[in-house]
DNA sequence: ATTGACTTTACCCTTAGGGAAAGGTCCATA
DNA sequence: TATGGACCTTTCCCTAAGGGTAAAGTCAAT
């Protein structure tokens, strides 16, 4: 038998963390004297250890750790074998988040190194008045947390394109996404997806005419809150006022693109000049 | 001026973040009423408001991004440079450790198909018993943190090679490692680095001779721990205590092996036979 | 005046332990 | 046998960045 500190030493853990495990349930000392509460830890007990270490290092958290060696021996390989291809996954996407922002950032040193200003293109968005065309549109609507957005898109908008083919109708314009949300709610948001088509048959609605202030932006989709800051600092210094959720019409087809510089939005604030 | 619903709303942060941001000083409100608490924000507190969420985006912490903030106006441009050519290292370096879990669990995984389970190299770890020579090293000894090790090994082994190459003096054999430190302690341990010299020289001294419990490994230096742990179990077993600091020999050269999994270590443990 | 939407503060919760305090225990040495 | 130092115990508070909920106050429109 070991002591925490000998069992320690040799599984690289601190005594702490011994500790915390037994305290949580994920690995419990062989045996605790009842006199005097010290914990002693069994040499058979280092593997667990050491896979539990491993586990970490993969970033299981302890919980997910607790389940997978609570796991029955039959069928814990194939499980484990599911669970490691999750992780995997996992992984890899934080992989590619990580790599997206490596560019974004260096997109922005670059422009240091110009002498450009980190936030400048926020001056760069110009806001004009317009007077929108009533729009027949196919549409779908959805609450959507900010997770699915990426997700979100590409399948609802698929479905609509879907629809188009097979009941051969016939598309208009690009396509346009409109938030009815009131407010921005990290929970779900209200989103309507929709494609502008010449017939009117079930499943379309009038987007209908009138006053618009409207901003072009060219550049990756995250940087469509202040867009829409600058809409909404606009419409408040002109004195206007928001009628109807705003929407967004993609000019660029993103799967298309392969710089999300490259993208090109248009996002629409209907309004009336407030009385 | 914007309630905290309505700046909310526009910055696409909740309303909680912002009680928050107010409460660390990271933006306080432009105006709070003072009869009732409410807080409002200035348009132009906007503009700050997006800067800290693409900060944030870059990983920047909100201390971080507050200093950030404090900055005074004529220097930040350069210093902000600065800080965002350090925070993409910081990425990178995450990059390449997710990279290295990825392969690992590749090699798990691949494994798993083959029908060999996750821990058993554990039981392809031989521990037999070998009687040393004495060894004459040139040494350097540290307080470590594992942190510094894969830094530190290369720059206390390279300032030996370096002595080596000025005073002439003659190389017998692979880099080696004592760890000194009793027990695992995540702060720092006592390592020594040393390289088998000829010559008795100033900073040498004798590696003494014999009985040791021996194992070679073939893989990432990352799986060493269990090698220890398998050592550690092996004396016990057998009856034998360890009289010395354990020490490693790297018989391939790190800096020239390619892949972690041919990387070849031998752990000494100095014992003796228990009385 | 009332209702519903909005706001306030306050309190507890999250991960995976680290640090420190106060006290009990073990073992080797004098 | 006493004692000192190393080791062990529990308990409490702390971390980052807010989320969730409750109780209470406030605003604007009907």
């Amino acid at each position: 038998m070991l002591s925490i500190g000998e069992f320690s030493k040799i599984c690289e853990v601190s005594t702490k963390t011994l500790r915390y495990y037994d305290e949580i349930g994920l690995i419990h000392p062989d045996e605790i004297n009842p006199e005097n509460g010290y914990r002693y830890y069994s040499i058979k007990q280092l593997k667990k250890m050491l896979f539990i270490n491993r586990l970490k290092s993969y970033y299981f958290s302890l919980e997910e750790i607790k389940d997978i060696l609570e796991w029955e021996q039959d069928k814990s390989e194939e499980r484990l074998y599911v669970a490691l291809n999750l992780k995997k996954r996992e992984i890899q996407e934080k992989l590619r988040t990580y790599e997206f922002t490596l560019k974004q950032i260096n997109n922005d040193v670059i422009n240091l190194e110009k002498g450009i200003p980190m936030m400048s293109y926020l001056n760069e968005i110009k806001v004009q008045l317009v007077e929108t065309q009533p729009m027949n549109i196919l549409f779908t609507r959805q609450m959507l947390s900010s997770d699915d957005y990426t997700l979100g898109y590409g399948h609802y908008f698929s479905r609509l394109y879907e629809k188009i083919a097979t009941d051969k109708l016939t598309l208009l314009g690009t396509p346009i996404t409109i938030y009815h949300s009131e407010e921005y709610n990290p929970a779900g948001n209200d989103t309507e997806f929709a494609l502008p088509i010449e017939e009117i048959v079930k499943g379309t609605r009038e987007l209908r005419e009138g006053l618009c202030a409207k901003s072009v932006y060219k550049g990756p989709y995250s940087e469509l809150t202040s867009v829409y800051a600058k809409l909404t600092e606009w419409i408040e210094n002109e004195g206007y006022d928001l009628v109807s959720s705003p929407y967004e019409k993609y000019i660029t087809d993103p799967t298309q693109t392969t710089d999300p510089e490259d993208l090109v939005t248009e996002v629409y604030f209907p309004v009336k000049k407030r009385s």
